[in-house]
DNA sequence: TCCGGGTCTGTGACTTTGTCACCAAGGGCG
DNA sequence: CGCCCTTGGTGACAAAGTCACAGACCCGGA
């Protein structure tokens, strides 16, 4: 369907390199975006500097933010980043309109990613409030660890990991050292390496 | 316009007492819900038996959580109840299909109300974050004294106060009672009376 | 009127998390 | 080699959450 979109003109594809600004606090929001290749977080910025991940969007999926400012003819209230070279899908206000109106199949397209997303933030939310520091941690740890093809080890820095799971460098500094101790992951600068995934998921059911 | 759907046979009314759920976590998305009279409170319940509220729905809102299931064909993952008896508005599943494809007018209604609703939703999370319990708690006291109607107190419970901004009830009763000490408050059983504003205001800056 | 079981609220003791202020180690580059 | 920037480590303390219980109030039935 996308593909269509494009041939007909209706959509435009663009790259971008790593760590390009997608859309910021307060921008006004002209573009529906999809993003094809890549992926792109998107996060809350709060007024004491402070940044909290929302959501990551890739393979294809739309951004919520987006589609809820098109819907609502508002500004952005957070700002997306790409974490990787990306590859994306835009089109413009009037087109997303017309398709919105035209097309059921574009309809459910939109509605689905909207749905989904808005599911996973609810979760994430709950989860934020229930689950302890390590538990989340070890969660983003494993997803990574499921991610990355074959072998163990995650590239990612103590404050990356703090936004991913809603908390500071220094308690993830400090809940890693205690992972480490207890022999569940290895710590290198920038990496970490995973020794023993069973210990991990059991952190998460208690 | 909701007039009109009621009219012709497209939608129903119902009234409900206070405190009755409108939907439970896991049930199956019916119907499309309209909150003409009275308000309703949206919470997500965790595994653990802990809850915490979303977000209120009243004034001919609708609610978001439903227009999301009904989109993504799923079953809603959070609990609603009417917080005083409430007058709804019920439009099945179908007819909701036939009036997003057919009425631009309702296609408006339906997205600003989930643009509207996200939008809040994002904030209350960002404001979870960043803010204190301290500002969060005076936050509350000042809404709920802007809605009662001219004398300044609030009839809630502290265990309400504390699903309202997300912390627990001890800790609600511990800053309540240094509200009250230093004289921003008067505690009752039940119920709070608000002294002075001016000095709850100046929290929120803080 | 008194009793008994709810519902609210208060409190101590302790754990977990967050914050602030530094410092140190590693790594690239002129 | 020295400089600087990013990353990670740490102590001290503040804020918030948890657990366990006790008291206070409130209403209805005996």
């Amino acid at each position: 369907m996308i593909d269509k979109l494009i041939q007909s003109g209706a959509a435009v594809t663009k790259s971008l390199p790593s760590e390009q600004a997608l859309f910021c606090l307060g921008d006004t929001c002209e573009n529906f975006v999809i993003v094809q290749k890549g992926t792109v977080r998107v996060e809350l910025l709060s007024t004491t500097g402070q940044q909290m991940l929302l959501y990551r969007i890739q393979d294809g999926q739309s951004c919520v933010m987006t589609t809820s400012c098109l819907l609502g003819n508002s500004q952005y209230f957070a700002q997306a980043f790409s974490e990787t070279p990306v590859d994306i899908v835009l089109m413009s206000k009037t087109k997303f309109d017309e398709q919105l109106e035209g097309s059921s199949e574009f309809r459910d397209f939109v509605f689905n990613g909207f749905h989904r997303r808005f599911a996973e933030l609810m979760n994430r939310t709950a989860e934020l409030v229930t689950n302890t520091v390590d538990q989340r941690l070890a969660a983003v740890l494993l997803a990574y660890s499921d991610d990355s093809n074959s072998n163990m080890s995650i590239v990612q820095t103590h404050q990356q990991l703090a936004t991913d799971i809603g908390s500071a460098r220094e308690v993830v500094s400090r809940r890693l050292a205690a992972f480490e101790e207890k022999g569940f992951i290895k710590k290198n600068r920038g990496c970490i390496e995973i020794l023993d995934v069973a210990k991990l998921e059991k952190l998460l059911s208690k």
